[in-house]
Order: structure tokens, then sequence, then C-alpha cells
DNA sequence: ACGAAGCTGTGAAACATGTAACAGCGTTTT
DNA sequence: AAAACGCTGTTACATGTTTCACAGCTTCGT
């Protein structure tokens, strides 16, 4: 499906976990910092929801795949639920990641990772353009293209992000399969085509946009019936 | 449900479309583009659907949408499709876009519009920093956020794009609802509280990520049943 | 101490989405 | 000219996701 089906499904124990229960799980667990950040203790179904803008009862059904119960009494404890959301989940170590193309948008994720994101550390920079290679772009060594294989090999990199020109894009994806990558994120507007083993997000600004554009039309761009 | 579900729809004629297929439209749409460029004058559903990573029969049941019929010996004759997707997709008249957040990921929109998109727009740019504003980018004049409502009405503008960090989005995008916006495309990774009648589209680059991280994982993420 | 209230977890129903099956129709083949 | 082929449009079916509804628990108020 790809586009934005949720077909990618991963096993955990015995049960399958779809890509909109992961997705919200991450949301309910940024909420949840933010709660404990400003010193509240526990937390219903029902506000936490709010704040996710879901019901309550999805919220509920979504907290089943992760193991905690919440007290009918109190809700749930917010530190305890978010640490129980992270073990379910984090990787069990930290994880190195590629960013592959440093121009506005490039530098635009550096910009994003610096500071959080402690699981997840960009690792290695590639680019074609000899002025942006052999560097260090806050911290992070950054190598021309074709020395993919090798650095990726090296350290240890399975998860790369693609922040090229659509026409690069997909040689640029070819490389880094060959080198060894599981998992893209692709900010690229092309359908990368790929070997069905390697797990790939596309964040399709120009398709994005059109949607916008779209549903911003008169008459009626409306949520269904109850939303809040 | 806000996160990913489908609950936004449209009304159009009698039917009502949702918004997955509203993205595999616009994605056939870019295919087609690239096939006439190429120089193809007829295309069958199934090789379409390849290139759009979607089974042929749901294909032809999202072109059910557009009016348009093709031949069973042909095919579908490529220029008539895309022009029939167009007048289902494009809205009657160019569309002008304000873009708030003049940083690098401004910059790389900015980019990103160059030279396409004739249906959309950035007329106006708004920022606070004193240094980016009143000037001229791209062509596009830049203002400060607290123009924003004059500006907007006398552009009439009603689609914007948010770029600005996390702790400044819900303060701006109030700003733009004071200022008669329809429609958002957000990229603070943030969840906008807002009317219920203004249409929002999260490009949520934190979430995104930890999708792909947790999907990177093995064992096993694995697309179901038959993805090519 | 007992009932009422209000929350949680979960089975079952409702709904949306994607998949498969099939009828119809030009074109090509015998 | 008739039959066979291969594709389309559409209807029926299967799967996945959300919502509804309710039983059980824990505190609070009487």
């Amino acid at each position: 499906m790809a586009i934005k089906g949720t077909q990618t499904r991963r096993k955990l124990g015995k049960k399958t976990v779809s890509e909109l229960v992961v997705v919200r799980l991450i949301l309910y667990r940024r909420i949840l910092r933010d709660l404990a950040f400003s010193g509240t203790r526990y937390v219903f179904s029902h506000q936490l929801a709010a704040s996710a803008d879901v019901t309550p009862e999805q919220l509920r059904r979504d907290l089943m795949n992760v193991r905690y119960e919440g007290s009918p009494t109190r809700g749930y404890e917010v530190v305890v639920l978010e640490e129980r959301i992270g073990a379910f989940l984090d990787p069990p170590t930290t994880q190195a990641v590629a960013l592959v193309g440093v121009g506005n948008l490039g530098r635009a994720l550096f910009a994003y990772f610096l500071g959080r994101r402690p699981l997840l550390q960009i690792v290695a920079a590639f680019d074609i353009d000899p002025a942006k290679v052999d560097r260090l772009l806050n911290g992070c060594p950054s190598y021309h293209i074709s020395e993919a294989r090798t650095v990726m090999r090296d350290k240890g990199i399975y998860v790369a992000m693609i922040a090229v020109p659509a026409a690069a894009a997909q040689s640029v994806a070819d490389t880094l399969v060959e080198a060894g990558v599981r998992s893209l994120l692709n900010f690229a507007d092309v359908r990368l085509r790929l070997p069905p083993d390697v797990y790939v997000e596309h964040i399709d600004i120009g398709i994005t946009l059109e949607k916008v554009a779209f549903f911003a039309r008169r008459p009626a761009a409306t949520k269904v019936p109850g939303s809040p």
C-alpha cells in the first residue's frame, strides 16, 4: 500500500501492532512528557484523550498494548505510563542515523535534532557538493556519498533520512540499500522503488500541500460525525 | 481522528471522498505527468498501479471518482486522464498561500515552490525576526507577524504553512485563525488546538522519525500479505 | 457498611477500507 | 464470422479500525 495505509505491522510478543497505534502511542508519550514536566501526577483517559484529539475509548484501547493498568479512581500515573510506553516503543539502544543531503532541509533537520532525541542520533551526513563534504556539521562529520558504503558499515548505521532533490532520490536510495540500510525516511517527493524488506516512510510535501489545497476549498471540508 | 485517520471527507456532487483517495489521486496524476513528459500515450491500470505501488483494482476504483473511462484495449489515454484528475482535484483558481517562519525549513519550502505548483503560490511570508522582515524573499514580500491580519485580508489568503519552532506554533495558529485562515499545514511538532472548521494537516517530523525508528527494529518489520 | 459515582478494561457491534470476483466490451485470431 | 483474449467498471466479500456498551473495581458520602 505504501501510501498511508496501515499495512505495515510489527509483531510483538503474540500480537501485532498497526502503524496507527504506534503513531498515537508516540503522541501520547509526548503529551505525558509535557504533563510530567508541568508537575502533573495523575491523568484520566478523557484528559489525555482530549489533548491527543482522540476518543477516550480509543486511548484506552491503544494502551492495552502497553503493560500498565490505570486506577479507576486516580487514572494513570503520568511518569509510570510514560515509562511504560517508552519500554514499548524505544529501541533497546541508541540508534545511529545517517542524513543524506545537506541543503536547507538537511540543515533544518540538524536543527531539529539539536538537544533532543537522545535515542536517535545523526552520526554521519552525506552530500555530493565538495563544499559540504569532509567537514563537521553540528559536530557530525560529512562525507561524499560515494563513501556511504564504508562509513555506514563502520558506524553500524541502519536508518537514513533522504533530503536531496527529487531527481537524485532514487539513486541515493539504491546506494543506501546497497550499504545495508533497513529503514528510510524520504523527504523527496518521489515514490521510491525498493526491496520489500526495507521500510520506507515518505514525507511528501508536494502531496500534502495539494491535499491541503483540496480540502481548503469550500463548501464543507468537514470532520465527520463526532469530532470535537 | 486527526492523526492519520481518514475522517476528513469532502462532499462532491452526491458522493464523499476520503483523504486516502485524494492522496492517491494526487500521486496518480504526478505519475501521469511523468509519463506524458516521457512521451507515453496510453497506459493500463496495472502499469499505473505498479508505479503507484497499489493494486490495479484499487486504482480503477479510485478512478471511478473521476469522470473518465478507459478503453479495454488501449487502457487510459495519459493526457486525458491527467486532465480529468486535475479537473477533480484542482481549485478553480490559483490559491494564495502564506508562509509563517523563515528559518531553514521555511527557506526549504521556498525552494520547493520555485518553478512548480502554479496553482499554489506563496504570496506572503511572516516572521518575528526584524532581520527577516520587510524584505523580498524569492520575489515574495515578508512582514512582521503582527501584520498578518491586515495582509491576509488584503491578499485574500486562506491557506497557510506554519514553519516556526514548536513553542510558538499554537500562538501563530491562533493569530492565523483570527486572520481568517481556513486551512493549515503545520510543520511544528505540536498538536494544534483549533476550531473544528479549520482543516489542519500535520507534518510531524518528530513522530515520523520515532515511527521509522520503531519499525526499523528487527525482527520483522514486514509488509503484510501481498506487497510487491 | 452500604449504595452511588466515576473511572478502567474489554467483548461485541458498526463502520470504513481494501481485495477479490465477475459481467461487458472492443480487438485480434482462427 | 465466431470465438477467445485481455482489459475495464462495478458489485460482492473480507479485513482492519473505531465506537458502543457494559461488567468490575475503588473510593467517597451517607
